[in-house]
DNA sequence: ATAATTTGCAACCGATCAGTTGCAAATATA
DNA sequence: TATATTTGCAACTGATCGGTTGCAAATTAT
């Protein structure tokens, strides 16, 4: 079974879940009541989420409060930072290169 | 179909397409030849790549160079901008906020 | 002790996904 | 013109995904 990161946020219930994580740790049940899906539905993205390490659970009691643990999104962020440069360039190399092709070939 | 940037990049075989196209714009004959799989299954993921707008073919003859458009993946960056805070701050707010909630228990 | 609450796990279902095979269209080469 | 190359599209297959239902374990409340 792939668990990675990126397959983690590549949902939308779980991107919008680690959202609502991000101001506080809530319960399964407290998530599902802020969604139109069962509170198993979540929980099987809590476990996923849990099981890349996007989140922890920590047991209180009966109720076990999820946290987001942000230190795993910067690994999307390493592999999206030598992109970063090419869209903050105003000129554009890969079309560069292309014209260099291009050039060749006439 | 599901066809948005987030989903695009959860794939290992795409991310490295991207990573391949990042320092030249590639034919799937030539980028199929860097994989151990068809061209076929390649040109499929370039569909999707292009789909969700990461990727623009670029036809010269016969040829489509591939190149990528990395102002979209900034729209993972921006996703990802309000947890950086969070990965950089030393202190951990969902840590305080999981004792607040512990010592209003006790 | 009994009942209610909270949660995780397993089984199942329909949809989607990644990959393969086969084929047709367009372009280049002989 | 005939042949080879490059590519996209459609059909198929096995695997995975997101979701639901049912149930058992642990904790809390009555």
């Amino acid at each position: 079974m792939r668990r990675d990161i990126f397959q983690a946020i590549a949902d939308p219930t779980r991107r919008a879940i680690v959202t609502l994580l991000m101001t506080q740790a809530l319960t399964p049940n407290t998530l599902a009541e802020r969604f139109d899906t069962t509170r198993q539905a979540v929980s099987k993205h809590i476990k996923v989420l849990q099981e890349c390490g996007l989140v922890a659970g920590e047991q209180l009691g009966r109720e076990i409060y999820y946290k987001i643990v942000p230190m795993k999104l910067k690994e999307v962020a390493d592999w999206l930072e030598p992109f970063r440069q090419m869209w903050e360039d105003n000129f554009n190399r890969i079309d560069d290169l292309l014209e260099q092709i291009k050039n060749k070939e006439l």
